[in-house]
DNA sequence: AACCTGGAAATACTC
DNA sequence: CGGAGTATTTCCAGG
């Protein structure tokens, strides 16, 4: 018991520890380059994934954090510029010692992590490692972080004694610490282990190429005991910090947490640590997971960087359940002991890890081995080369997958023909799978690529993404999960990047570069694992939808890589909100003069006869200026229909349109997602204008902050909704995007509830648009507006910027300069947004940095912290009240205009002029129509 | 036997 | 602090 009492110190501890050197590392400005940017990404690792606990972050993440940079490359870019030369650079750079990371086994773990992160992982990876070497280089600032990297790494082997934070490594060693810590901790955990494992390592390698043998290393924990346990861990790690549960050994860690990690201690007991094994306890669970799965695919990331190029396999060696924690061990006993144990367990399972097991991570079954063996895929993707994605999709110059993304650019138009099923029920770790997402009409969602005439195959990308209002990133709480078997016809392959798994899906020329996605099923990782990562900002409850996120990557002349994006429809992954929420998915009607009267049918799930629908107009902070319940046709009532009277809007004196939102309610907290409706000056002929398209624009900038546009179905818009330009953000632009994408998502904001009316949402917009120009990513479904992200392929650095994480401040600066690929995007973003990377800081710091740095005038921070609160609130409330909120303008620019306060006014401009534009789009299509009629 | 699922009990969280 | 109402996870069992 004390021993937990301790334990938990030890995380207050690390935490302090962590956050000093988060301070320290922005106080040193020296270290900012190094040190910081190893620190930095720790904390912000999350840039998009979280980083999930730090403490793998760290480790890894430090090396992520690094890594963000890695996530994206940005760093990349700027190391990598080179290309895989650039990895070297870079890890050069990073480690002086010379020796590419990758010589080191330890290095190379680092690495690894960060090229989890992302493609250019190797890269990060190195980075990480020069992070590391950084650290040390000022331990004053990265202080602790450094220390502890280097820790990490190797000396968490010896750590152990080392820095305080082994020793909190140590306490941590309790399973459970190992989470918290995990940020801090992790280093030492983490990777360390590698270190020694390293030499084992070679025998793994014996099996495997000397990529995998590196992993093996990495990986392989065996030699330390924590690997194996990582293995498991892997797969959280993977997932990010997911592995919060990490020791979690059960994958209940109510027991052991009860308390959240309770148990743990005794694991931690104190002997583990001590002991290399403490390490891997900590390490283990979290770390070991993390960092080992990274380090893990990290290494064959690397080593695929190496032979191969830019490849990126990844890892998807990402197991996805390896951790089967729950099947690992008890619960309990294992948590203690786990880190521990587990680390014991572990080192069996290297044996049994061997690569041969490594290669299937899969192997779920044997959980522990699973694990372990988890980290081994890596090496067996890497085995596997991926036919298609040699082109530059890997390299790291990609844009990170926070980024906005148009749907179509010149001839090129990724659309999604078949849209999945509103509803899919995703399975956890503990269980089995629940099968491919499948469409609603049967069969399987479809993906094409149009306008592209050329013979080489491409590589689809596909990953989970947030489907809540703000702008589309990474899902922290879902991953998606490759189904194989005789029933998928899809062959896919997985990777991850930044946390995120993303399934490499051919598309072929014969095929019309039509994929049908039979392959991908949907994973749910505990609320409670996610949310423990460090800098992980969003709140898992009730954040169960998601969006099947794909990307392709165009290359075009130059050199140069065209990416697109597009996005499904939202997907509710919960069963029990599958069951109970109302969900609407199609309106008959999107936009309708004010004086109301029409009816409109909604088309969707779980309605019921007495629900309710509710109109209702947002101001821009997210408050309810007008709320109106519109009848209902109770005669008409189905349970996949409800009949409804458009309600007259407040004022019918608009003179624009004027966009609001209504749901249907099924009671107290059953409510669907907001749904756009536009109401058209009383004057106007009825339009079918699709409002949310020209809204969107508009409203997301403007509107976006102040929640509307957001709530209404824009989800599905989102898609492209990122700021405008494209182009901005790829070249230099994007990278601000992209962090902030990744900031978002760490966000609290994220959660659902944030969404509407956060203002996070809108602040993040509105930072990156600051960053990236329109910063407004609305929302628009498809945000033809959106640029699409050419990249140079070269411009690796650019990518970095995408990584939020990545670019930690600290690493910003020096890429920035570094890379002066200056004008590129990423390195601009970075600059630009450290902060945003900034990880290092406090999640709620870091925010704020980001934004800040964004712009000024945004209320970045706040915002987007209060935003969610509120939101959620609102939401609560849904009586109707008119308010009558300063924002509450009669016109319709309201909501364009109202981007309102802390908004920057550019996005106001813009809604502006996307009002404009809407407006004549109108009036043509009046004409037009009133010619018709 | 391995998957998929649908259901629902057991837990966790919030209020 | 305890209870009620919900949301999340883990288990079961049937196909």
């Amino acid at each position: 018991m004390t021993g937990l009492e301790d334990q938990e110190f030890d995380f207050e501890f690390l935490f302090e520890f962590n956050q000093r050197d988060e301070g320290a590392a922005a106080a040193a400005p020296e270290h900012y380059g190094y040190a910081p940017s190893s620190v930095g990404p720790a904390l912000r690792l999350p840039t998009t994934h979280s980083s999930l606990p730090a403490p793998c972050h760290d480790l890894q993440t430090s090396t992520p954090g690094l890594v963000l940079p890695a996530e994206h490359p940005a760093g990349y870019g700027a190391a990598l510029d080179g290309g895989p030369a650039g990895y070297f650079l870079s890890s050069g750079h990073v480690r002086p010692n010379g020796a590419p990371a990758l010589e080191s086994p330890r290095i190379e773990i680092t690495s690894y992590l960060g090229l989890h992160h992302s493609n250019s992982q190797f890269l990060h990876d190195t980075e990480v490692e020069d992070v590391l070497p950084s650290s040390k280089r000022c331990p004053s600032t990265a202080t602790l972080s450094l220390p502890g990297l280097e820790a990490y790494r190797d000396p968490s082997c010896l750590s152990p004694a080392s820095s305080l934070s082994s020793r909190s490594c140590t306490s941590e060693a309790s399973s459970y610490e190992s989470n918290y810590s995990y940020p801090y901790v992790s280093p030492q955990t983490s990777p360390w282990q590698s270190p020694c494992v390293s030499p084992k390592t070679t025998d793994a390698e014996e099996g495997f190429p000397r990529g995998l043998g590196a992993c093996m290393l990495l990986g392989s924990p065996r030699h330390s005991p924590s690997t194996s346990p990582r293995a498991s861990v892997t797969e959280e790690s993977w997932l990010g910090a997911r592995s919060s549960r990490p020791a979690s050994p059960g994958n209940k860690r109510k027991y052991s947490l009860n308390g959240r990690q309770p148990p743990c201690s005794p694991q931690r007991s104190p002997t583990p640590s001590p002991h290399g094994s403490p390490r891997v306890s900590v390490t283990d669970d979290s770390w070991l997971g993390n960092s080992t799965q990274y380090t893990s695919s990290a290494i064959v990331a690397a080593i695929n960087a190496l032979t191969t190029d830019s490849s990126l396999d990844l890892g998807d060696g990402v197991p996805v359940k390896s951790r089967k924690t729950a099947l690992e061990q008890p619960p309990s006993v294992a948590l203690k002991v786990e880190p521990v144990g587990e680390d014991l367990a572990s080192p069996p399972p290297p044996a049994d890890f061997v690569p041969e097991d490594f290669s299937f991570q899969h192997v779920r079954k044997g959980g522990f081995c699973d694990q372990y063996l988890a980290v081994p895929q890596p090496p067996y993707q890497w085995a596997k080369p991926k036919p298609l994605s040699a082109t530059s999709y890997m390299s790291p110059t990609l844009p990170a997958l926070d980024w906005q993304l148009p749907s179509h650019s010149g001839p090129y138009e990724l659309r999604m023909e078949v849209q999945p099923k509103s509803h899919h029920r995703a399975h956890y770790e503990t269980e089995g799978s629940r099968g491919a997402v499948k469409a609603s009409a049967g069969g399987h969602p479809v993906v094409q690529l149009h306008g592209y005439l050329e013979n080489e195959p491409l590589m689809l990308q596909l990953f989970i993404g947030t489907a809540d209002d703000r702008l589309l990133r990474p899902h922290a709480f879902y991953q998606v999960h490759r189904i194989t078997g005789k029933t998928v016809s899809t062959t896919s392959h997985e990777a991850i990047l930044s946390n995120t798994k993303v399934l490499e899906i051919p598309l072929l020329p014969e095929n019309n570069m039509r994929a049908v996605i039979d392959c991908a099923g949907i994973l749910k990782l505990r609320n409670s694992d996610i949310e423990l990562r460090k800098g992980e900002t969003d709140i898992g409850r009730k954040n169960t939808r998601v969006r099947l996120v794909f990307r392709v990557h165009v290359p075009q002349p130059g050199g140069r890589t065209l990416s697109l994006q597009v996005a499904s429809n939202p997907i509710e992954c919960s069963q029990r909100s599958a069951q109970e929420l109302p969900l609407v998915e199609k309106q008959s009607t999107d936009s309708y003069p004010v004086v109301g009267g029409k009816k409109m049918v909604l088309s969707g799930h779980n309605f019921l006869q007495d629900s309710k629908v509710i109109f209702v107009e947002k101001a821009p902070d997210g408050h309810h200026v007008w709320e109106m319940e519109a009848k209902t046709d109770r005669d008409l009532y189905k349970p996949n229909s409800l009949v409804v009277e458009i309600p007259p809007f407040r004022n019918q004196r608009i003179t624009s349109p004027v966009h609001v939102s209504f749901y249907v309610c099924n009671g107290k907290r059953k409510r669907s997602q907001y749904q756009r409706f536009t109401y058209l000056p009383a004057n106007v002929p009825m339009i079918k204008t699709e409002p949310t398209d020209d809204f969107e624009p508009a409203p997301t900038c403007g509107p976006v902050s102040q929640g509307l546009s957001p709530l209404p179905r824009p989800y599905y818009s989102q898609q492209l909704a990122m700021p405008p330009d494209p182009g901005s953000c790829l070249v230099a632009g994007v990278p601000a995007c992209p962090q902030r994408g990744a900031l978002m998502p760490a966000a609290p904001g994220t959660s659902p509830k944030l969404h509407d009316l956060s203002p996070t949402a809108y602040s993040k917009a509105i930072a990156s648009s600051g960053h990236c120009h329109l910063g407004l990513p609305p929302p628009a479904r498809e945000a033809p507006t959106v640029t699409p992200a050419i990249q140079d392929v070269p411009r690796p650095a650019a990518a970095h910027p995408g990584s939020p994480g990545q670019p930690p401040p600290a690493l910003l600066p020096q890429q920035v300069s570094a890379p002066p690929s200056g004008s590129h995007p990423p390195g601009l973003e970075h600059s630009l947004c450290p902060s945003s990377p900034s990880p290092p800081l406090p999640p709620a710091a870091q925010e704020p940095t980001c934004l800040q740095p964004c712009s000024p005038a945004c209320p970045p921070a706040t915002g987007r912290l209060q935003h969610p609160s509120p939101t959620v609130r609102r939401d609560e409330s849904p009586t109707a009240r008119p308010r009558l909120l300063p924002e509450a303008r009669e016109d319709s620019s309201p909501n364009l205009a109202p981007i309102p306060v802390t908004v920057k006014r550019e996005p106001e401009e813009l809604d502006q002029l996307y009002l404009d534009d809407v407006n004549e789009i109108i009036r043509n299509d009046l004409s037009s129509t009133s010619t018709h009629t």
